[in-house]
DNA sequence: CCTCCGCATGTTAGCGTTAACATTGCCTGC
DNA sequence: GCAGGCAATGTTAACGCTAACATGCGGAGG
């Protein structure tokens, strides 16, 4: 034994302690579970990470060591050795709102059948903290990274490249992707719907849209298409991020305000859109017939509301999911294919347009 | 220097590595940052941790000699030196729901300010996984833990107990808390919904519940309060949760098949409440003329249903909002007087009763 | 009967950080 | 002019775990 201890430490008085020593924590480690064994800490290591290589009897004491000392494994430590965390880490702008939280759940149940925990970051809108909270989670060190959207600072792309681990960024495939993508093409959405409604014979349009980075994309590509089509003087408002029925319900007074009486509104969320709706009602206006409304996202609500809502359907649970299973595969050294996947989306057509 | 390192081993061959030696890892250490800056890497560590006891001068060539190398600190290593991780654990069943996300969302964003992070973890309808859950959490050594419910296995409890940190059980207060507690009385909602429809002038009752833990104890005691009235032979239908609209329908369909065709109905969640309403309507059922239906939890779509539900309404976000505080004040080393905190509830009288 | 192999277990050192002291130099006060 | 104190920085060991080797032992093969 050559490092020094308190006890051959002939230089102090007796009851000094030397240098960087700390109280005893007092919490049970492997040690103690080793020594109340009689095997040694290895031993008791191998017993929770490959009990195969361990025989089936020193497995059996080990376990019961274990329960006796109420032995709670330390992670930090054990990642700290092994550079692997087993934490996935998700950054999403907010979860109250629904759209992210089913990807999150999907995200969270698949990973964790893995053994895999989720480290959460809510970036605001608009991603006010993201750089800062890229920072906070890479200090983590978490195996994996889950992304919302595709635009982040030089610094933080800088930051992500150089941790080196499988990272995803959802909802978006206009950029090309640090590493991985999940998504789908938010200005298809746009282009698709402005077709969409043309195509129904609507001549007059509008646009309530959300100053969101992605939903900017939607609308953008909306008011592109329709110039392309012939169409000039597009109404449009815009609002907030996170939208919510309210801003909808002031959408459609301020579009009625500057003389919108009577055409389609392409709304940046479904909570805008069933805004809408309500503000028609209150007001007598008929839905479709005066004015038509589509939405985004096919909340469960869209399908319910009066008149039932028009709107664009993506499937969340898969963006969470498929983002999984990306993640897993990488973490288990499988080479990734394709490294982007377009979810796609579907126009939901009911009652509204 | 009295450790044995690869160089001075003279008894092994010059490139054999002594025992444990294992690979440079290539990523950027407090240490690297020190070499670069000329200094220790403890001085790096106070730039880092507190500034102030640093020389003005100093912390700004460390600053910069951090800016050059790009060091993210590992703050496992951190944690395992000061047992202190600022990670705050969550476990809620689920998070898709919304119910859970607003409070999750409230209680991520207080935390953030003071600087934890987030690890979620989701136990699923029934708390199924909450057991293990509980264990690998703890393996992480979070500085607090938000807990929905408070039943938890005795083994859990222990566990709990044993991990000496602060916990706050919320949504519930009908047991005694591990440490503190954020919520209100199930049994009051149940009670009062039923006096209150009773008060109304109804006199045939029903109730769609879901086999929740905490939704049961809603429903048991709106059932209990309706025998204290006088009121016998209340039809009851129950649904596993989570709960959606559809399981809400089909509760109406099965209500009506029983032969119960008029009077009050409790619903476990407005989304079963929103089924019943929808239901009606497709039965050409009056409400509140044949049926009067109560939701719980007052989200967003409650008020705009058609008719506009009569619900329970929860302060989601406060609970979020309040556990989080608790949790700070505790963690800064307050003593907390009030260790339960009862958010109350209240009955929104709309349309649908 | 000895060698060699492979299985089960042990030993050592290191992962990257910080607590707790130690040290150094300078300034204050008498 | 010197003790004493404080401010700035350094040194050491420890946090609890696991990778990478080392060791010991029993049995197969010649």
């Amino acid at each position: 034994m050559s490092r020094q201890r308190a006890k051959d430490s002939a230089t102090s008085p007796e009851n000094a302690s030397p240098r960087g020593a700390r109280p005893s924590r007092g919490t049970v480690t492997l040690s103690d579970v080793a020594k109340l064994a009689g095997v040694s800490a290895m031993t008791v290591s191998r017993v929770l990470n490959r009990p195969e290589t361990v025989a089936a009897e020193t497995v059996e004491t080990v376990r019961k060591a274990i329960a006796r000392t109420g032995y709670v494994p330390n992670l930090l430590a054990g990642g700290l050795a092994t550079t692997r965390t087993k934490l996935v880490a998700a950054i999403v702008p907010t979860i109250s709102g629904s759209i992210f939280a089913a990807c999150i759940q999907s995200l969270t149940d698949r990973l964790e059948i893995a053994g895999y925990q989720m480290l959460l970051g809510l970036s605001g809108y608009p991603a006010a903290r993201e750089e800062g909270l890229i920072n906070a989670i890479l200090s983590r060190r978490p195996d994996a990274l889950f992304l919302t959207g595709t635009s982040h600072s030089a610094q933080s792309r800088r930051r992500l490249r150089g941790a080196k681990i499988p990272i995803v960024e959802t909802w978006d495939l206009s950029t090309r992707p640090i590493d991985m993508a999940v998504g789908f093409s938010h200005a298809r959405v746009g282009r698709d719907t402005a077709q969409f409604l043309f195509d129904k014979g609507y001549r007059r349009f509008a646009v309530i849209g959300a100053e969101d980075e992605r939903a900017k994309i939607r609308w953008r590509s909306y008011l592109a298409t329709l110039t392309e089509l012939g169409v000039t003087d597009v109404a449009s408002i815009t609002t907030p991020a996170p939208t919510n029925l309210w801003m909808g319900r002031d959408g459609l007074g301020k579009l009625l305000g500057e003389g919108f009486t009577q055409g389609a509104i392409f709304c940046s969320s479904d909570a805008l859109a069933h805004g809408v709706l309500l503000e028609a009602q209150a007001r007598g206006l008929s839905v479709p017939g005066d004015i038509a409304v589509v939405g985004f996202g096919d909340l469960d609500f869209a399908a319910f509301t009066v008149p039932a809502l028009t709107t664009v359907r993506i499937d969340r649970f898969a963006v969470g999911r498929l983002a999984a299973e990306l993640i897993l595969a990488r973490l288990a050294g499988e080479r990734v294919a394709e490294k982007t996947i377009d979810v796609g989306f579907q126009i939901i057509e009911r009652e509204s347009t």
